[in-house]
DNA sequence: AGCGGTATCCCGCGTTCCGGGGGGGGCAAA
DNA sequence: TTTGCCCCCCCCGGAACGCGGGATACCGCT
């Protein structure tokens, strides 16, 4: 039998602190090394303890769990981190994510054993409540739906425009770029003044800003 | 009692089928309508049915799966669309996520009741197994790690610089950003030269595609 | 075969603006 | 006091911009 897995909990209301420490300890393997309910005993448990796990709620007395997240991942890459809060907004959610939270559960639907959690966690898989879910789903279907949209209002543009386009981007003269494309000054600037028709712009700079913009260059 | 919702399962292997259609049949509010294995029959029952949830498997004899979520989520933007498959790689979740599936579930860890996992995505949420959820998380990590490293290359230029930048970008003339500004066109050039030396440029189109590259405007 | 449309190329001229150089001063934080 | 930020002014050459005028070639349509 291998070592235990350490375990910290971190949970402002009592109750719930010792519910989730009992539940947890009834299992072998599974060792609760401490149990705190403010943010400074937290970090102070973690420093010491270097967990495998830390299982954190998100409104702390002293603070937000987001901080404690972040500082875990900072000093702690390989210790995994689960929430369990009662928030659910998409944006407590996500910012929980992207701070380096691997599971996510809403206090709601808390199973009666959670043991498997655990290990899923340390597996390297991440538990998330179908309300936390629909979250992270939205944003990457969001996420989907601007590339492709995106994607087909580029065109307009011919060749040649885009390569002259480019140069502009690098900030090259009109004279510098004939000289690259083989072609007279004047001619750029043809080319030129046919970009600001077709970006509806003026000038070099809002040029290159709507070039960026429509993905006509990639920057 | 309102009329049961209207359910089309999609699953290639006769035994499964058969499987998730008796669990499903067993509750009352739910009706599947359908029951097919191929691509070409789920299309035609889509059309036929305009169910209100689709449970698809991905890996169908005449196709990928991805496909009819992607038409679904086109020709029925309100039905939503269920995953049930045995693939848990990264490419293969996140697609189907992307193409428009709000739940995910390996056919490994599927409960002995999913009613709920309907309920739940009727209301919006969605249900993602653990080993699928890794992915999503991992991912928007990645997203996360990126704009934090993105970041600190920025500062150097100072919020009035930006704030001209930003004009430039728009492609004002300076005299316009001076009026902006209320300061003088002079001013706004010396801002506009401090631009460039800290940019490492000589005028406003690789000011702008410097700007946009180090993430000092937005685009 | 003729036609318009578009993409490529070339040129001149006048006006405006930009970019680089110099010189300052004030004011607050370090 | 120094440093950084903000603000103002001068000059000048060269570049960019907008306007006009061309040319050639290819395409699809009629």
């Amino acid at each position: 039998m291998p070592s235990p897995l350490r375990v910290v909990l971190v949970e402002d209301q009592q109750a719930v602190l010792e519910m989730l420490r009992d539940m947890l300890q009834r299992h072998a393997n599974l060792q609760v090394v401490a149990a705190v309910g403010t943010l400074a005993q937290a970090r102070a448990a973690l420093a010491h303890h270097r967990p495998h796990v830390v299982i954190t709620d998100l409104g702390l007395p002293d603070g937000n769990g987001l901080a404690l997240i972040e500082e875990t991942r900072q000093d702690l890459p390989d210790t995994k981190i689960a929430v369990i809060s009662v928030l659910g907004d998409a944006a407590t959610v996500v910012a929980a994510i992207r701070a380096g939270a691997s599971g996510y559960v809403l206090k709601d639907d808390l199973p009666e054993d959670f043991s498997h959690f655990i290990r899923d966690l340390m597996a390297g898989d991440a538990t998330l409540s179908p309300a936390v879910a629909r979250h992270v789903v939205r944003l990457l279907q969001a996420d989907a739906q601007e590339t492709v949209q995106a994607a087909p209002p580029r065109a307009a543009l011919t060749t040649r425009e885009l390569q002259v386009l480019e140069f502009i981007a690098k900030g090259l003269s009109n004279a510098d770029i004939g000289t690259r494309l083989g072609i007279s000054t004047h001619t750029v600037g043809d080319y030129v003044k046919a970009i600001y028709r077709k970006l509806e712009v003026r000038n070099r700079g809002a040029a290159v800003f709507q070039a960026i913009n429509r993905n006509l260059v990639n920057p």
